[in-house]
DNA sequence: CCGATATATTGACAATTATCAATGTGTCGA
DNA sequence: TCGACACATTGATAATTGTCAATATATCGG
């Protein structure tokens, strides 16, 4: 049962930037359309759009058109994952 | 009680790796030597410092010396930090 | 079909990243 | 103090990233 180490690299690195990860929190709330996350955001709609389709690439979030709108959630199934590769690693104490 | 969203995003940005998400995944099972981490990959030393040198700044990894070398533990309080962070999000169901 | 709105794609570019070979630094034992 | 070992730093380089302006695509209402 090898780990997907490479799954969670592209998860972890999707969220690695300060952006996407706030865009992550803030779906934490609930599905949000592309145009009320850009609001929270100091960038053009292209580079939204960029950091959309890399949180989506990487399984951690989902797209759906709704008419004029792209609507986006968390995809509950690859956060669990991610969420039991984090809590699993567990160190031993004695380390900060 | 703003998020630091920043300090996240480079501790989530150390492990958006392959290499570094499984070094930090070796560090579970408790404190390891550079050389000990070296055998398992395919890299040169140098190579494998930079990766240690990156998740030493994000904070994630403690290293201190000892004599010779070098020894490497997961800092409990970051993991504890970021666990709670990536726990808190918790999306509603219906996303996947 | 046309115009308006929301989003995606493209092309360009500066900045960052991951990697290596070569070399430097620190520690220990003899 | 010298050599050996473990690790860090430097310099170079190819690849990737984040960003924007310009443009394209999709959907809807009329």
């Amino acid at each position: 049962m090898d780990k997907d180490y490479k799954g969670y690299a592209l998860m972890l690195k999707a969220l690695g930037d300060e952006t996407r990860v706030k865009i992550f929190d803030m779906l934490s709330s609930g599905e949000l359309c592309a145009c009320k996350v850009l609001e929270e955001f100091d960038i053009t709609q292209p580079t939204l759009s960029y950091h959309m389709k890399t949180l989506c690439e990487s399984g951690l979030v989902n797209g759906r058109r709704d008419g004029i709108w792209m609507r986006y959630t968390i995809n509950r199934e690859q956060y669990e994952r991610l969420k039991s590769f984090i809590d699993q690693v567990d160190p031993p104490d004695a380390g900060g």
